[in-house]
DNA sequence: GTCCCTATACTCGGATAGCAAGTGTCCGAGTATAGGCGG
DNA sequence: CCGCCTATACTCGGACACTTGCTATCCGAGTATAGGGAC
């Protein structure tokens, strides 16, 4: 029970993205590059943020990733749901229809308290995510990052930028 | 990022636990016959259970399973956390100091928000969880079971617990 | 000088191996019981 | 008749294969660009 490591990178992606001009794009190995994670699989956490529509990508030469949307209007849950899919953690076997007790049809009670209560808690973990999005975050990463390293992260993106034309 | 399905077992047989008589126990192999799951499997959940402190075991021949503690004392969150472990659903690599734009030592910004809202998410997942009982479960599954259900289910119990003397 | 064409280099995208953790199973160690035996 | 001893059958507990899904990687399809050539 645990999330997959990309749901670090594609949130962390995300926020990166979120600080580009308008109009830039970064490819996929600039973003690797720049968390130091292994490119070619930080691909597949981005093409998942592309089918779920939280990314946009450019083919060619100057392309690269983009938001597809304004930041505002991206959930960490939104990311989290892109790259582990919309699953409950919980899923209902029925165990309780299995066994010796179980009786056939519809004589059995309606819905499982057990399942219900999971489901409950599941929901209350998904209001949280819901309600922070990425350009929240990247403002307060903006704010809290020490001069240094906001210095060193921007020389990265300017010189990566001006080698892409 | 799914709950093993462990979980579900140890939920139902907490509760089944908690119907018991008082002294009363039931060995690993009848819990799974009575809700159809593979035994030897089953003992290894149960296993867990006993090792959180939840179910206390009985070797010997009247021996078998039973609550550690009254089911009013044991949550959802106590199930789970024995299932699954306490781990964190994300775990936090600080991919931030990673990168090209990582500097050194204590010069990076406190806390990574993007970890803290997650970790933020789980607990109310663990508040929910914990708010729930095993004897609060199983006061309305008797009470919302169909009486037809209810009766084949205490004349199993009777049988097993009449065949062990 | 301007427009068009072509070659290029770069990008994404899906298909392909490797590995860890969950899933499923088994057999050995230990104990309470039941029966038999002796007093 | 009562107490003790032994054999038994049953229990748990940990050690051993197998499968699914995450991790990591590669190469092919497609496109915007840059340069060169023709008009």
């Amino acid at each position: 029970m645990q999330l997959s490591e990309g749901v670090e990178w594609g949130a962390h992606c995300a926020v990166v993205l979120a600080m580009l001009p308008d109009g830039a794009a970064l490819p996929a190995g600039r973003l690797a590059e720049y968390h130091g994670v292994p490119g070619p699989y930080l691909a597949k956490s981005l093409q998942a943020l592309m089918r779920a529509g939280i990314v946009a990508s450019s083919p060619g030469r100057r392309g690269g990733y983009r938001l597809a949307r304004p930041a505002s209007a991206i959930s960490l849950l939104d990311v989290v749901d892109a790259i582990e899919g919309e699953r409950a953690f919980f899923r209902c076997t029925e165990i309780r229809r299995r066994g010796p007790a179980a009786v056939a049809g519809r004589a059995n009670s309606p819905a499982c308290h057990i399942a219900a209560a999971m489901w409950r808690a599941e929901e209350r973990w998904r209001e949280e995510l819901a309600a922070v999005n990425v350009e929240e975050i990247a403002r307060v990463v903006a704010e809290g990052v020490p001069p240094v390293a906001r210095a060193k992260a921007e020389a990265w993106l300017s010189e990566v930028l001006a080698s892409r034309g």
